[in-house]
DNA sequence: CGTTATCTTGACGTACATCAAATGTCGTGG
DNA sequence: CCACGACATTTGATGTACGTCAAGATAACG
């Protein structure tokens, strides 16, 4: 019912994975991630040490429990990241996109997975190469510190889904917290694209697809989204949904 | 059914809020909190901004929403960290102890209310200040980055729990993770001291106190545990919990 | 255009929540 | 020291939101 993890190769020429050299100067990361800390004048250093990595849809890149060698940035694509259980439960725990940056355990080994749900360019760095140089930088610890605290704050948001919403706010959450994926973008956009799978969603929300799917189907009965398409889903009426989201309902 | 939290009263004189001068170099918390980056000769600077505080058993010290205008470093006592949604379901996200640092938000305001469940003694820092030392002290921000970090790496352990494991798998998550609570100890202790209510272990589990107890019985029926006072579980197999806790049973 | 995975919908089961009541615990004051 | 009230804990009876199982429809893919 849930796929293994297929083995990591990043070396050998047969893989998907191909490298080349990162950069930074016409990244479409750069304006929004942990990067944009160091200064065009210094960013060559970082540069020097950072690989750019293509991951085919579908395929790990970071396995729980693995020595954790890189600190990863995505440039381009949507990853999936979760922890499994013994039997094959999975949680996941997030979903990245272009900026996200990831690896920041401190632990020797990776305490999640990570796969590429559409296909995925990373920036990859050296674990060790980005502990050298990271005391020149001081804006970039500040940086980095500004990123896991605001992803705490995600997660123990997630913690208040996971544990008390029912299914129908879950999904009104899930769908306002899509609702702004362009940075770039001003206003909020009422269509979503949703790249993820069903299994995902599922996933995410601590639900079976099949409970999702119910979900859905009455949040467009009550006119709150439209007939949703695989893909894409527009919200209708954003302010109920937040009111929803938040338990006001 | 859930108690609405408390004004918040630092200032006046008939608060339950005392204040002195914090002194570091007698501190509890020191040797195994975020402090101990800073050298003796250094912690001075810093004692210099801090103010201790003693906060009464079931005082709120931090609320969601206010504005977060101090960190705080437990010295002594165990508080709870959660969320409320609209109509009072609470989320517990987390149990501080000695040692914990508290107020990492980077936004203005507070994502999470604390309260004491114990009396609790707070070693607390204005922001502003501290903002103002930190560049003196880059092991003060690497060790920040490093307990982020951590406490990343819990949190979606626990969104596996709360959105993937079964009650009984809760608990003996519950069990083990409260099972090394002194830092101090060299081995893990089988006996465990739970100083917060039933209420707060299921609101941190994602459960009903109804249910917690049924399992507790349980988990006493079937040899694992000893029979529990309410502030006290001995383990009597903790590698039969350990593998409970991660689905493997 | 066939093959296969994913999605959709319905019927049914269950783990946990809810409701209700008895019992226990603890602080307070006589 | 003991009586009392308030509140937390415990236990049982019942309800339900969501999961599980199964079958058919749709979409993805070579």
């Amino acid at each position: 019912m849930v796929s293994i993890a297929t083995t990591i190769d990043y070396g050998s020429a047969s893989t998907n994975l191909s490298k080349r050299t990162a950069s930074c100067g016409s990244c479409a990361a750069r304006p929004i991630s942990v990067c944009n800390s160091i200064s065009d004048h210094d960013i060559g250093r970082l540069m020097a040490v950072a690989t750019d990595v293509d991951v085919d849809a579908n395929r790990t890149f970071i396995e729980e429990g693995e020595a954790a060698q890189f600190f990863f940035n995505i440039t381009g694509g949507t990853a999936r990241l979760f922890k499994l259980l013994a039997d094959g439960r999975r949680q996941v725990t997030g979903f990245a996109r272009r900026g996200h940056f990831l690896g920041l355990a401190v632990d020797d080994a990776y305490t999640f997975s990570a796969e590429a749900i559409e296909p995925v360019r990373l920036c990859r760095f050296p674990r060790a190469k980005v502990y050298a140089l990271i005391d020149d930088f001081p804006t970039l610890r500040r940086r980095l510190l500004e990123t896991a605290s605001n992803e705490l704050v995600v997660a123990q948001e997630q913690m208040l889904l996971l544990g008390r919403k029912t299914a129908r706010e879950r999904l009104a959450s899930f769908l306002v917290s899509q609702a702004v994926p362009p940075e770039v973008c001003g206003g909020a956009s009422d269509r979503i694209h949703l790249p993820m799978s069903r299994t995902d969603i599922a996933d995410y929300l601590g639900l079976t697809i099949e409970t999702v799917r119910r979900v859905i189907t009455k949040l467009n009965h009550d006119r709150l989204i439209a007939p949703p398409t695989t893909t894409d889903v527009v919200i209708l009426d954003r302010d109920t949904l937040v009111l929803l989201a938040d338990g006001a309902l």
